[in-house]
DNA sequence: CAGTATCCTTTAGGATACTG
DNA sequence: CAGTATCCTAAAGGATACTG
């Protein structure tokens, strides 16, 4: 079948796999902010750092993250509960690539028309 | 106002703005495409090699290129049409950065659960 | 050939109420 | 506190027909 060469050609490129992975709407702003606090933090801190996103939208990024292995989750079984969110070492990783996109969009905003 | 403080760090981000200007589904591959072939290609071979993209979706993602500087559009004046497109020089300075996540993904995938 | 125009479905994401 | 559940809207993207 023809479309599937394509189709995989896309769904095999690490670079679209790559935005994939980032291309969420919250998906960065969670990240930097576990990223450069780099210590447990809290779900509602967490969730007033990068406002206004949702408890919702929040919670599903996170245990995308989670699930991915970019994230760590602590659940402390406290009344009233306690959960702390840490950047694991894969997701450190990431900081490079992260610099790369960043600096480059620093380098050229002002020649993007 | 309290939400536009991180409603404008999110614009502000040069990461976030990296992701909206590579977000969309066939960006990467048309951008990868031209930054590959490096010179003229005409829009139907351009369409052909990234298919199963539809007409719409491809001019409306070229048209945010050419928008952007990324990539240059000449048109033949002839019947029936021609139609180049090719990646600018500014659109070629993206190659390091998109080979650092693309690099990061080779050497991750398999630790990504 | 290189598009537009139109219609349609799917998905992302917001608002809000509720719960262990 | 840290979630779920539900409903809703807007935006992305696909299919198809048409055109200079």
């Amino acid at each position: 079948m023809q479309n599937e060469k394509n189709t995989d050609q896309n769904f095999n490129c690490p670079m679209v796999k790559f935005v994939n992975l980032i291309a969420g709407k919250w998906a960065i702003p969670i990240l930097y902010r576990l990223i450069i606090t780099n210590e447990p933090i809290r779900f509602g801190e967490l969730k007033r750092a990068i406002s206004p996103i949702t408890q919702k939208e929040l919670t599903k990024q996170l245990r995308l993250f989670e699930q991915k292995g970019l994230i760590s989750r602590k659940l402390y079984p406290e009344v009233p509960p306690k959960v702390e969110y840490q950047i694991t070492e894969l997701g450190k990783t990431l900081k490079p690539a992260l610099n790369s996109i960043a600096n480059w969009m620093k380098q050229h905003e002002q020649e993007l028309r």
